[in-house]
RNA sequence: CGAGGAAAACAGACAGUCGCGUGGGCAGGCCGAAAGGCCGUCCAUGAGGAAAGUCCGGGCUCCACAGGGCAAGGAUAACGGGUAACGCCCGCCGAAGGCGACUUCAGGAAAAGUGCAACAGAGAUAUACCGCCAGUGCGGUUAAACUGUGCUGAUAAGGAACAUGGAAAUUUGCCGCUCCUGCGUAUGCAGGCAGGCAAAAAGCGGGGGAUAGUGUGAAAGGGGGCCGGCGAGGCCCGCCUUUCACGAUUUCAAUCAACUCCGCCGCAGCGGCCGAUCCCGCAGGGAUCGGAAGGUUUCCACCCUUACCGGUGCGGUUUAGCCGCACCGGUAAGGGUGGAAAGGUGCGGUAAGAGCGCACCCGACGGCUGGGAACUGUCCGUCGCUGUAAACUCUAUCCGGAGCAACACCGGUAUGGGAGCAGGGGGAGACCCCAGGGCUGGCCCGGCCGCUCCCGGGGUGGCUUGAGCGUACCGGCAACGGUGCGUCUAGAUAGAUGACUGUCAAAUACAGAACCCGGCUUACAGUUUUGCUCGCGUU
RNA sequence: AGCGGGGUAGAGCAGAUGGAAGCUCGUCAGGCUCAUGACCUGGAGAUCGCCGGUUCGAGUCCGGCCCCCGCCA
């Protein structure tokens, strides 16, 4: 994941809490807004309460995989927010990738011809 | 085989596809003047035994300090060793636990001093409440001996008296009448336990005397009750047992005054005395009714005296015992309370007691033995000292502070935010008044620019070659050390390990590096190895 | 990464000096009132965050662990 492709700061997460639209799912809670920069960014939150640091590690590393796989099938032009809870640790793969792609298609982020 | 305990290792592996961090390579592509950057591709490598908690110890860096010491504060604590160091590790000692292998222990000093030990308990760091014991005094009580005195009983002797009570004899013979028995023909005679009856013999029984009682009395033991600073002890009992004496029962004997009365028939009755009334009546006699006795003598009781033998009450003296109180001492055996009572057990000893003495045991200290030391011991000596220092304290040793977001450097990137800046006058002073960095300006607002201090952004280094890891040999019981050889093994910076598929019986535990290292503590599924202990079985 | 404070009854707090835990509100019962409130009387209610140790004895002293709150970077 290069660096220039994610989203660091604390005032680009509190931006996209406030202004951008968002959907849940089954074990994620997604977030997205329109940026000027022509490419996708894609910011990650895990928050203390799922557990200690290996639960926390494993939800990140998992959102980021379902993010990696469907990205080409994503329009250009957005920063993405994932939010992990407590069962993106323990639902099937199956299911975490379903759940991305019906909340992207909510939120129309999906190309067209997909 | 089962149970247990110790040490150590592992912490899914392999294969494929996609993807990530770092390092290196590339004749590749793009950007750039260059340095270089980005993309692509290949290779290598990529979380732990605890990475955790942040509980100790260090390295490293900065700050402070000439150097050192004391104090304060903190930490540690048997002894010996290991280590860079440690509160860690090893060995060993001691204590506790376990049959054992083994495990656990903040394990210095309480005889330097201070503090604390609630409640309970007589007493809590030495005390004397009760108790035990000796002595003195006072009081009480029991027993014995001696003695005084009062009352009383039995026996014996004597006396007095004839008062009193009881009893017997006598007066009571005789006469008359009636009656009875025997004899007799009858007149009459004799007699009044003579006879009759009864198998026989003997007397016996009952009553009175005399309220002689559903037995009485005495002693001992038990029991009960009462009195008694409810102590020594004393008193009572109608309860129980035993013995003795008397009585009663049945055969006998003995026996509770003198004596006396009565009994199945007969064994006799009446009169005689006194009084009253009535009748006949000169004297006298009769009838009825009522009353019962008197005299004399003797005996017994009674009365008095003496002797002797007792019983009992009230006293006195002495001795002995016991109890109570008081005083003066001795003692620490006993008091069952406590976590703890000041060595333990036994014997002796003592007025009672006590390590007071002795034997055995326990503990402390000193000496000696062994050991490098803690420590130890079939040794010797002196002693018998509560616990608590995770209470103060004492002793010994160690410790300057902060932490990689430290710190250093780079560009001049950002050029920000905040606070503060001369003086003059009055007054003895406290204090008061004027003014408030510079330029613009008469002043204020505003604008621009200084000086000092504080805070703040980005990048690079620090950053992984280190008290490193593996292995062999040597030294050491071990921790560990030495030498040789081999080897380089994450270094991110919003934070890299994930997803999918297949195989292995299953992979399911606790859990993610953030400067590094040595430990400790805490969490943890499962697997394996080594040697050990106990029990059972087989040989 | 570093540091500080706290955990005691349903709630809010004392007790922190070793000797066995209290206050206010709440709650329950009774009284007062026509009734409610207020008031009066009485009662119940506590693994002192958890585990272990020191001590005769721990809420208190010591060690370890858990949770909550706050500060600084």
């Amino acid at each position: 994941m290069k660096r220039a492709v994610t989203l660091k700061e604390n005032y680009e997460f509190r931006r996209l809490y406030q202004k951008g639209a968002s959907a849940v799912g089954n074990g994620m809670v997604l977030y997205c807004r329109k940026n000027r920069l022509g490419h996708n960014r894609l910011g990650v939150t895990v928050s203390v309460k799922l557990g200690h640091a290996v639960v926390r590690n494993r939800a990140r590393r998992r959102l980021r995989e379902v993010y990696r796989l469907n990205g080409d099938k994503l329009r250009q032009g957005y920063d993405i927010i994932l939010v992990a809870r407590s069962r993106t640790t323990t639902a099937p793969w199956k299911d975490l990738n379903d759940t991305f792609l019906r909340l992207c298609r909510k939120l129309d982020l999906l190309k067209e011809d997909v």
